[in-house]
DNA sequence: GACGCCATCTTGACATTGTCAAGATTTGGC
DNA sequence: GCCAAATCTTGACAATGTCAAGATGGCGTC
């Protein structure tokens, strides 16, 4: 079912794939849909059977990534689930590394895929599972005392707001320069999260 | 000095003009070079003559759009001077309304233009007088007691990381729509501010 | 087991775009 | 008034997104 040498087989994953690694290789602006196709051993158009445009690759590319993403958060969920502080932390911080792993996948991620009245209805699904998953960690820290009891959905925004916002600046060379270099980022990252939680989170 | 027709006179002002214009309009994806030429009346290859590459007008219009970003927040500055929680309001609500009102440009402005070992003085220098204009407004919340009294410097980057993060999702169509409904965005940027302010902001 | 349908893939073509080289046109300094 | 430098035009090329036509072959039907 494999080397068939005209049907892939699985072109639509190996598609995703190639544009992941390219991605990570040569960033946004390297990523073209033939040098995807090139990557994945198929001639220019090929990708055009499994997707509408390039948009929509870029889409899949994304789901992929928020996929991912949520496995990784989940592993924490699993870990600190009786350590709010900590767990509150280390999501965060795994948001940030999954962000400074790969930047630019990360801000295709959340780079309005959303072009126009086109829908991506998988791409709106996972990224409404991974809020559904940051409000369930918010809650937990709600009870436990270590964020405000305020509207979950709210109180999230909030923290996510200052998180996404925190990597987009650094990420964006945003940041100045002696800055960075007094304060490494996780130090950051717990300094500004704390700015929000009722108790010191070291 | 001005329709000499092959002279154009004062062409790169126009160039970075008609790339606001076209920005507005059609968005990043419609920014062309051969668009912006086209729109400023002049042949494909003329911007040549006074940006290096297209990386070089889109710094030049972002450098643009942080000076203007800075002139509105100044006025700001001064119109609440003696009032620290709502010059932190309106400073922050500015900034959100900079990004509505051109939200193509304004991602453009955040969107690491600083590609490669490229470097656009020009544009740093006018990112960091931003910077710097925020640490002053951070200064004078935290003689009022309305911010914590820590580093200056740490907190701004707090603070405009929850400003700058919320602004991003919302802008990015992250916030999901059912969220969105309930609660306007001046609403949820002083609930978020709020969260951080050492008093209540309304 | 042969046949045909349909998804999948290839080839070829076209318009748009960024970029460069060569040349035309001005302007300003001398 | 003339020359050099700045500015602008024309023409060309390669990369790219996209579409149309056709090739290929797996799979179900008989």
């Amino acid at each position: 079912m494999s080397t068939s040498s005209y049907h892939h087989g699985d072109l639509k994953n190996a598609l995703i794939k190639a544009g992941v690694k390219i991605l990570a290789k040569e960033g946004v602006s390297g990523l073209s849909l033939r040098k995807v196709a090139k990557q994945a051993g198929v001639s220019h158009a090929a990708p055009y059977s499994h997707f509408a445009d390039k948009q929509a690759l870029i889409a899949a590319i994304s789901t992929e990534g928020f996929k991912q993403l949520y496995i990784q958060i989940e592993e924490i969920r699993a870990a600190y689930k009786n350590k709010p502080k900590t767990l509150l932390v280390e999501t965060a911080w795994a948001y940030m590394q999954f962000a400074f792993n790969e930047p630019d996948r990360f801000k295709l991620m959340f780079s309005s895929v959303l072009e126009k009245e086109k829908e991506y209805p998988d791409y709106v699904e996972s990224s409404r599972k991974n809020f559904e998953q940051i409000v369930d960690v918010v809650k937990v820290c709600q009870s436990a005392g270590v964020l405000r009891d305020d509207s979950p959905d709210l109180i999230t925004v909030s923290v996510w707001s200052v998180v996404h916002g925190l990597v987009m600046l650094v990420l964006e060379g945003q940041i100045s320069h002696t800055v960075l270099e007094q304060h490494d980022l996780k130090s950051m990252l717990i300094f500004t999260l704390g700015q929000m939680a009722l108790v010191e989170l070291t």
